[in-house]
DNA sequence: GTGAAAGCGCTAACAA
DNA sequence: TTGTTAGCGCTTTCAC
C-alpha cells in the first residue's frame, strides 16, 4: 500500500505539503494541488487510519458493547448508532457481552487498548469492576437501556411510567389476578416491576404473583408454565423483556390458551413475532433507533466537552395495542 | 493513559525491557520482571494497540460488511464472526450497506484505510467498481452467503440443491401450481430459482408464476397479494428469503387464507416468527453460525497464507418441517 | 540480560 | 507557499 512519502515522491514535493493539501490546510498553491492529486490518483493512495490515529490521539472510533445483537433492540440500537456513525465517517466496533461480565470487562479492557473515542453500552452488571474500569480510562461512556450509575451519560425510556401505562392498560381490561414474569438483577426490570406495582396499588391491588428469572427465552417458557400449573394461576401475564415473552407464549401457544379471553398477555419490547400471531401482542415499545441516535449525539457532545455534568435522558416507552389484552 | 515510557521510568527499566517483558520474548531477570510488573500495575497501564498497529503493521481487526445486521441471518453471522474473534483477541468493525453500492464502497474504502486484517462480506452487487477496490487493496477478504467471483474465498449454503429439496417436498404435497417469489439482481436469489425450477422439471412443470422484486418485507407483501389477487391463483408459493417471506405471509394472514390447505407456503432462511403462526413455517434453513465461523477461519487461514488458492464452501441447507406444507 | 536507536505513516510547529 | 523535523507509542534489530 502506497504511503505518503510515494506520493511525495511521485509529485516531487515533501510530504508535508501532501499532507496539508489532503486535509484542506494551509495555501496550496493550483499547480501542486494538481501534481498532488495526479500522484494520489496513479498510486491510488489513501491515508492510514492507524498513522493518523497515532499522531492525533484521537481515534474516530465508536464502540457498542450490548448483550447481544441478536435481540432485536440491541439490532435496531446498533443500527442507529452505525447510520449516525457512518454519516460522520466513524467506525464501529461490535462487542457482545452475553451479560457475561467476564466478557464484558474484557472488551472494556480491549476497547480501552483501542483508544476509542467513546462507548455506548448496555452495562451487565452494576459490578464495582467493571464500572472502575470505565471511571479509570477517561474514555467517554454513555449507557443504553440501563443506568450503571450516575456518573455516566444515559438514555433510557421512562420505565416505570410505561409499566403503569401498560398495567393500567391491563386493569381496565377487567383482570384482577395479573402476574408478572421480570428478569433477575436487572435495573430495567426493577424499575418496570415498580410501576406495575405502583398501578396495580392505585386499584388496591397486589401482583397476584412475581416470578424473577434470568431473561432468556427457556427461563421465560419455564416460568409461564409454573404459573400455568399453579392451583391459583392468573388471569393476565405481563413480561419485562422480549424474551422472556417470547418463552412464555411459546407455553401459552402449546397449551392453546385462549388470548385474551382466559389469560391478558402483554410484555415489554416489540418482538417481530408481536403481529404474527393472532390476535396479536399488546406492548410497550421501545423507540429503539431514537435511543440509538440520542446515546451517539450525546457522545459526541461529551467527547467534545468532556467536563459536562452527566445527563440522563427518558424517551417514552409507547403504549401499542394488538388485542393480547381484552 | 500511562504509556510503556511511563512504565519504564517508574520500574527503572529500558522500555524495550518493558516491551520484552509484555510480549513475553526473550529472556528476562526475574528481579527485573518484577520491577516491570509492579510498575505496570501501579500505573495501570494497558499498550496501546493502535501503536502496536502501526509498528507491527498487522491490525488485529475483522471487518464485517453485510446489508443488514437486524436480519437474523445476519446477527447470528456476526455473532459467531464475533464469537471467533473474540477468542484471539480480535475486534470486529460491523458495517451495514442496506444494499446501496455507495455504502459498500464508502466501507471498503474506510476498511482499507484502517488496514484491517481481512473482510467477511455480504457482496451486495457484481458491479466491478466494488471488486476492483477489494483486488486493489490486498486485503484478505472472504465473501458469505454470496459469491462475487471466483477470485475470493466464499461460504454459502448449496442454494440450488436446497432449493431443491424444498421443492420436492412442496410436490410431495400435492401442490401443482407453484410460484416463487425471488429476490432481484441476487446471486442467491437465482440460483434458489434454478433449483425450483430443475426440481419442478423432474415432474414435468413448469413455476406457475416467478415474482422477481427487491428483497424486503413490503415487496413481499406486495408480490403475494398480486398473486392471490391473479384470476388464476397458486396453490402454493416458495420465497427465496425471509424478508420476502415475512411479507407475503403478512398478506396470507390478513387475507385469512389457510395454510396449508389452500395455499402451501414454504421458504428460505427461517424468521424468527416461524415457530409462532400455525401451522409453522417449512423452510430451509441456513447455518447461519457455521457460515461465520467457517468465513472466520477461511479468513485467517488466507491472512497467513495469501498465496493459497481462493476455496469455495458450500454448507448444507437443512429442510424444517413445520406444517405449512401439506 | 539489557539498552540505544531506528522507524511504522502521519500531522503540525517552525523555518525558510 | 513549501520543506524540515519532531514525535505520537510501540517493537525489534543490533550492540554491549
Amino acid at each position: 500500500m502506497a504511503s505518503i512519502k510515494d506520493v511525495a515522491r511521485e509529485a516531487g514535493v515533501s510530504i508535508a505539503t501532501v499532507s496539508r493539501m489532503l486535509a484542506n490546510k494551509g495555501y496550496i498553491s493550483d499547480d501542486t494541488r494538481q501534481k498532488v492529486q495526479t500522484a494520489v490518483d496513479k498510486l491510488g493512495y489513501r491515508p492510514n487510519r492507524v498513522a493518523q490515529r497515532l499522531r492525533e490521539q484521537q481515534s474516530r472510533i465508536l464502540a457498542l458493547i450490548v448483550s447481544d445483537i441478536q435481540n432485536p433492540f440491541f439490532g435496531q440500537l446498533c443500527r442507529a448508532v452505525e447510520n449516525f456513525a457512518q454519516k460522520r465517517g466513524l467506525c464501529v466496533f461490535v462487542c457482545n457481552t452475553d451479560e457475561d461480565s467476564g466478557r464484558e470487562q474484557h472488551y472494556l479492557e480491549l476497547m480501552a487498548q483501542e483508544q476509542v473515542a467513546g462507548i455506548i453500552i448496555s452495562p451487565s452488571s452494576k459490578g464495582s469492576q467493571q464500572l472502575e474500569a470505565l471511571q479509570k480510562s477517561k474514555i467517554p461512556v454513555v449507557t443504553v437501556d440501563r443506568r450503571a450509575s450516575d456518573q455516566f451519560d444515559s438514555v433510557l425510556i421512562d420505565n416505570t411510567e410505561s409499566a403503569q401505562k401498560l398495567t393500567l392498560r391491563v386493569l381496565a381490561g377487567g383482570y384482577r389476578r395479573i402476574a408478572a414474569i421480570v428478569g433477575a438483577n436487572s435495573f430495567t426490570a426493577s424499575e418496570r416491576l415498580s410501576g406495575i406495582e405502583a398501578a396495580l396499588a392505585t386499584a388496591g391491588l397486589k401482583p397476584h404473583k412475581i416470578l424473577t428469572t434470568p431473561a432468556f427465552e427457556p427461563e421465560g417458557q419455564a416460568a409461564m408454565e409454573s404459573l400455568l400449573d399453579d392451583a391459583d394461576p392468573p388471569d393476565a401475564v405481563i413480561c419485562s423483556s422480549a424474551l422472556l415473552a417470547t418463552g412464555a407464549y411459546r407455553a401459552i401457544h402449546q397449551r392453546n390458551i385462549q388470548v385474551p379471553e382466559t389469560l391478558g398477555f402483554a410484555c415489554f419490547d416489540d418482538p417481530p413475532w408481536a403481529t404474527f400471531i393472532r390476535p396479536g401482542l399488546t406492548v410497550i415499545q421501545q423507540p429503539a433507533a431514537l435511543i440509538g441516535e440520542t446515546a451517539a449525539e450525546l457522545l459526541m457532545k461529551r467527547i467534545e466537552q468532556p467536563d459536562r455534568s452527566p445527563s440522563l435522558i427518558r424517551l417514552q416507552g409507547k403504549l401499542i395495542e394488538r388485542g393480547s389484552l381484552r
